[in-house]
DNA sequence: ATTTATATATTGTATGTACAAACAAAATAA
DNA sequence: TTATTTTGTTTGTACATACAATATATAAAT
C-alpha cells in the first residue's frame, strides 16, 4: 500500500483538479463580489432574458434544486428576478444585475487568460477537450 | 451570449467531470457501505498503521480540517482509532476496519474497470495524466 | 529558562451541491 | 371531462469541503 497510489485514481485526480480550478476562478472573480458560478449565472440571465430555470440548470451543469437555491440568493440581492409563468419560472435581469455585466465579463476574460498563462494554450485546449468527452461518456453511464 | 459557451470554460468542465466521476465511484463503492473517500482512507490506514492525519490529508488531497471531520466519523463507527502523540495524531485501524479491507479493495478494482470500460484504457490514462499535470501547475499558482 | 516561532489538529461557521419527497401545472389518455 | 402521467420547481435534509480562528505542543532563539 504505497502512498501516492491515489494519484492515479480518477476519483481523486478529478476532484483535485476541480478544487484547484475553482480556487483560481474564485480569485479572478473576487473583483465582482460574486463566486464564478453566480457570475456566469448572471451573464446567462442578462444575455437571455426570460431564460427558464431548467435551461439555466442545464447550461450550468447543476441540478434544478441547486439552481433554485442559486436564484433564491441572487433574487435576495436583487441581481435577478423571477416571473412565474405556469409551471415554469422565467428569470430576468435587474438594473443592478445589468450594472455588473462588464465587471463580470472582464473577470471571465481574466480567468481565461490566467488558465492559459498557467497551462499554456495548447494543453488548456486539450485538457478541456478530453474532459468534455470524458464527462459525456461518464454521464451516459 | 450563446448558451453552451460554458462548455469550454475549465471551471465548468472540471466541476462537471468531478461530479460524474464521483457518481460512478459512489455506485461502485455502494457495496462497501462507505463513500469512496472513506473507503480509500481506510485502505490507507490499514496499509500504513500509525499514519498521521497530516499525511492522510496530503494523500487524499483534502485540508487538515476536512480530514479531522472524516476521522471523527470513522472513529465514531469504530473503523479507525486515534492515538495522540504529542502534537500529532496517529491513526490506526481496528478489527472492524480490517474486516472491510477486502471488500474495499474489490470495490476499488471494480471502479477502475468501470472507468476503463467507459473511457477506454487509452484515454483513461491520458486523461489522468493531463489532469495530474494541470493540477500541479494550478496548485503552484 | 523564558520567550518566540512553527507545526498540527480542532472548532465555528459558511458554501455548494445533491437526492428524495412534495407540490403544482400541463399534457395526454380514458 | 375526468383521471393519469409527465414536467418544472421547491423544500427538507444531508454531506463534503473550505477558511479563519483557536488551542496545544514542540522546536528555536535569546
Amino acid at each position: 500500500m504505497n502512498e501516492g497510489f491515489l494519484a492515479n485514481c480518477l476519483f481523486f485526480t478529478a476532484n483535485r483538479l476541480s478544487r484547484s480550478v475553482t480556487k483560481i476562478a474564485e480569485e479572478q472573480f473576487a473583483a465582482t463580489g460574486l463566486s464564478p458560478m453566480y457570475g456566469y449565472l448572471i451573464l446567462l440571465v442578462n444575455g437571455t432574458p426570460g431564460i427558464t430555470q431548467k435551461e439555466l440548470a442545464e447550461a450550468l451543469y447543476v441540478t434544478p434544486s441547486t439552481l433554485t437555491r442559486f436564484i433564491d440568493k441572487l433574487e435576495a440581492k436583487r441581481l435577478v428576478e423571477r416571473k412565474v409563468h405556469g409551471k415554469t419560472v422565467q428569470v430576468y435581469s435587474t438594473d443592478k444585475g445589468m450594472e455588473l455585466e462588464d465587471t463580470i465579463r472582464q473577470a471571465s476574460k481574466n480567468l481565461q487568460s490566467r488558465y492559459r498563462e498557467i497551462l499554456g494554450e495548447e494543453s488548456k485546449q486539450s485538457l478541456n477537450g478530453e474532459i468534455k468527452s470524458a464527462s459525456e461518456k461518464l454521464e451516459k453511464k
